[in-house]
DNA sequence: GCAAATCTGTAGCGATCACTATATTTTCTC
DNA sequence: GAGAAAATATAGTGATCGCTACAGATTTGC
């Protein structure tokens, strides 16, 4: 989706230099879409935010919804991916599935003017369809790679369990952006993954 | 929030009629802004939905976020208000919770492209702080409605459990919206409703 | 009939939307 | 230094946003 002759794939290195550092921009953007929505969020205020004019913002990302896209791509390679943190500290289906809800749990509660997923609600209810389709990429991707994991201990019930995973997580992150506190989070990420485990178990 | 000057409260008889049917009008702005949330509907569209310019539209809604209001009143006074309709049928708080989260099973997935919940969604990453604060009443007289009603068994933890049915609710309606089907919204709705009967028992 | 009251259509308000044409500045290669 | 390449600033595009001034149409009370 990112186009091939965006700055990134410079080849020659002649050029005035960029003022402004990308990997800051993307940052400050994630910020601003994950704390209000894609939508909500214009391209004068990104410009503002960024100390940048337009044409200096569309040599760099293309459209508000390239920006988005690094956006969304740089919020799923960190610290935001809570089901590979959870994954990668080991155990069954059901460990990680719990840790990934206890996670969320911990991540999704207000910070900064920012609360639950960008990934899962950062999109919702924009009106451009090409904020959505990247979005749901990135949900989908998602959903499978638990679909995956969980597919190793019931490959029969995996689709079922996966989808009650997301939707748990999807619940606690509008939760979360209506101001729910990590107490009331931790409740829903501890009733949701005995839920989890007993269905896994029983199946 | 609705001024007392509005339509609604004529006093006198004299004057022109209205030329357009007010209940048909809230309808159908009802069923759009359900359909594609508060912000992605302009009042250009609803005008030309319900066959009105926008001096009509203003004299009979007063603004954009007074005709909100007015579907955000109609969606919770009809079928939508599934919790009353759990309630109604009686039974103890366990069985009216299940009942309510299996109706919102039936309820929220996509039908004639409305899915999810109104009040819940309708407002989501909304940029109009007014159309925000209308969802945001609903939501708590709802969720304080099922409060109350757990209080009845469990007066100590009837907040946490409340908030641990609205955070299910939420997950359902924004599957929904995502795409998810009654199957998949019914798996959910049973083991939360499972989860919650264990949770009120075991307190 | 006449005035008050109410709604409707025409037309357009200022603000914001995402985005861009054009020219200038900077930096490199040669 | 010449020329190519890339990013910049100035300024503004048309479209849409929610909303409104104004005059005409319609219906009542008197």
């Amino acid at each position: 989706m990112i186009a091939t002759d965006l700055p990134e794939s410079r080849t020659g290195s002649r050029g005035r230099r960029r003022s402004f550092d990308m990997d800051e921009a993307v940052e400050t953007a994630m910020r601003l879409f994950h704390a209000r929505g894609y939508d909500a969020v214009g391209v004068a205020e990104l410009g503002a935010e960024l100390g940048i004019k337009p044409p200096s913002f569309y040599a760099a990302f293309g459209s508000k919804a390239g920006l988005f896209e690094r956006a969304l791509r740089r919020y799923a390679s960190g610290e935001a991916n809570i089901f590979a943190r959870a994954q990668a500290e080991g155990g069954g289906v059901a460990e990680v599935i719990e840790r990934t809800l206890l996670l969320a749990a911990q991540l999704y509660p207000e910070r900064n003017g920012v609360a639950g997923c960008l990934v899962l609600d950062g999109a919702r209810n924009s009106a451009d369809p090409e904020a959505c389709a990247l979005a749901e990429v990135m949900r989908k991707a998602g959903v499978a790679a638990i679909r995956d994991f969980i597919a190793g201990e019931a490959p029969e019930r995996a689709d079922a369990l996966a989808d009650f995973v997301a939707i748990a997580m999807k619940g606690m992150s509008a939760a979360a952006r209506d101001g729910a506190d990590e107490a009331a989070l931790t409740v829903v990420a501890q009733m949701a993954g005995r839920a989890f485990r007993r269905e896994l178990a029983e199946g």
